[in-house]
DNA sequence: TCATTAAATTGTT
DNA sequence: AACAATTTAATGA
């Protein structure tokens, strides 16, 4: 329903089971009606790695949450080379802010590897807005959470040391709030970092060792464990 | 459950 | 970019 790979749409939502439902971390926020609305509102679909979620200037349709897997929003590539902005890893929600004015998306999504992808629609959106205290809570925290991100970024995109910028852009994969369900360990190849970052297999490889050395995180196959969220950050290198 | 094989990922040049 | 080494996943007895 809302994955599209290239320009075909494949129609494989369903509906999401308990255990997708408890990655969800608004819905504890909402009670009776509003609860049941989203519960019977929201689908899964699942997205296979190169796919995307949606597309820059396609009309908005839902609001998107990752399930499981690994995403990057990235700008659109028509007029230029296509530049990451964030990951987006379970648990996190995104495109509220296109949601709200019911513009068009302004980025693509697309997944890194097999995800599950959870929707909700704008009409639902729209009255969860109106009616749940809950749910406006959440969205306005992370609005203001993205907001940071934001201004966190753009010191990160000044960093020269490439071990930082790996080290910074681990730290906001692992951002508590956007990403609650990440806990500790954070399973992602070393190639997916390095498109990511925007640096190279071999310069993430090195970075990571640094850090590793550092005694910020443990490199593991197929992932990463991070031992000091605080270092990663904020710390210096030197 | 274990051994074998294929696939994925990491480490090095 | 290519290659070798290592780890995981899949298969079948």
């Amino acid at each position: 329903m809302f994955v599209a790979r290239r320009s075909a749409i494949r129609e494989r939502a369903r509906r999401p089971t308990d255990a997708e439902l408890d990655g969800i971390p608004w819905l504890p926020a909402l009670v009776g009606e509003a609860r049941e609305r989203a519960l019977d509102a929201l689908q899964v679909g699942e997205a296979e790695a190169g796919d995307y979620v949606c597309r820059f200037g396609r009309p908005v349709t839902f609001w998107f949450g990752l399930v499981d897997g690994l995403l990057k929003m990235t700008n659109d590539d028509s007029s230029g080379p296509a530049i990451t902005f964030t990951g987006v890893a379970p648990g996190g929600w995104f495109g509220e802010g296109t949601v709200l004015k019911h513009e068009q998306y302004r980025y693509n999504i697309q997944a890194l590897r097999r995800s599950l992808i959870a929707g909700l629609p704008v009409d639902t959106f729209d009255w969860l807005l109106d009616h749940s205290i809950g749910f406006n809570r959440f969205v306005m925290h992370q609005l203001n959470e993205r907001l940071g991100q934001f201004i966190a970024a753009r010191e990160v995109d000044r960093l020269t040391s490439p071990d930082l910028r790996v080290a910074r852009n681990l730290a906001a994969l692992f951002h508590p709030l956007l990403s609650p369900n990440v806990g500790g360990i954070l399973r992602i190849t070393q190639q997916e970092l390095a498109y990511l970052v925007g640096l190279s297999r071999q310069r993430v490889n090195e970075a990571l060792r640094t850090l590793q050395a550092r005694g910020w995180i443990r490199i593991e196959y197929g992932g990463l464990r991070v031992l000091d969220l605080q270092a990663l950050r904020a710390g210096e290198l030197d």
